[in-house]
DNA sequence: GTGCTATAATAGTCAAAGAAAGTCAAAAGT
DNA sequence: ACTTTTGACTTTCTTTGACTATTATAGCAC
């Protein structure tokens, strides 16, 4: 008998199969009554079973009319841009590093040239503007969760 | 079921659409009455959804023949956009703030919705996770230096 | 007619109540 | 040791309503 973690994964995974748009909208506090247990569990489950580097995106609204809606990336490299990020982005990153990187993205078509201008920007010592050695940590947090919003796109 | 605020935004954005200018008046005593609540609902859904920074006016007369005008603003050029959005920036800038310019940029085709997945992920303040207020300082930062980038690579 | 005033007809403000979801750490399983 | 379960507390967003401010108009005095 599996547990209750591995029951909701089960159902939620159910569910977004059988939707059409690999996304599912639910409300946290039914979902929980559903299954007997406390709301948090069900942050529970979102966070180890459907996070980005298992290919899931979430979002939520709090207040009247809240919601969690849980996106499957559907990216045909989506595999291939997870392993870029995981083998050459560690903790901290260098502005050349990042630069070698970004440019590596658009010769393998990941990226287009717009795009890496755009994170090109984003990556630049200047426009941090704050101290090393955050600003390494800082850029390396900026390029992973960019390449992660590239995973998005397919959805 | 959506919720009465993002009932109403629709409806208004209905008529917007199907009017010829733009723009949209309404009374708000009427129009509370029709979505049956109290008429600072509408006040509400006007300062939620059709700020400035999502590209709106909204203009009012009180007392007898008051209304309220609700106008989109409407741009000429992606230049006069992307001004407009680096005009709107500041020296600080909040996330929802970010999130409602971005969003712009996408409706006005000025980037892809890609890129604004792009845009926002190294906007959000998971990613930068660092303490206000030098957060919302470095956000004004990496939005306006991305709108340069995204100005210099044309279209 | 002109100017003043009272009244009615609007819209605005603000804070409290309500309705979700998020956080975090302790307890319980394995 | 590590994962799961629980629950108290926090934050965010929406809904409501009492009170305030503004504007137009009708009626009146002159």
């Amino acid at each position: 008998m599996a547990n209750l973690c591995d029951e909701i994964e089960e159902f939620l995974k159910r569910q977004i199969a059988k939707a059409e748009q690999n996304m599912l909208e639910i409300q946290r506090a039914s979902l929980a009554e559903r299954f007997g247990c406390v709301p948090s569990q069900i942050t529970y489950v979102l966070e180890t079973r459907f996070s980005v580097d298992k290919g899931y995106l979430v979002e939520s609204r709090r207040g009247g009319g809240g919601f969690i809606r849980i996106i499957k990336i559907t990216h045909e490299s989506a595999e291939e841009v997870l392993d870029f990020v995981n083998l050459n982005i560690g903790r901290v990153l260098t502005q050349d590093k990042a630069k070698n990187l970004v440019e590596l993205l658009v010769e393998k078509n990941i990226i287009t040239p717009r795009e890496s201008d755009i994170m090109l920007s984003a990556l630049d010592r200047n426009t941090l503007a704050i101290e090393l050695p955050e600003r390494d940590r800082l850029r390396a947090r900026l390029l992973r969760s960019m390449v992660y919003a590239i995973l998005r796109s397919g959805r």
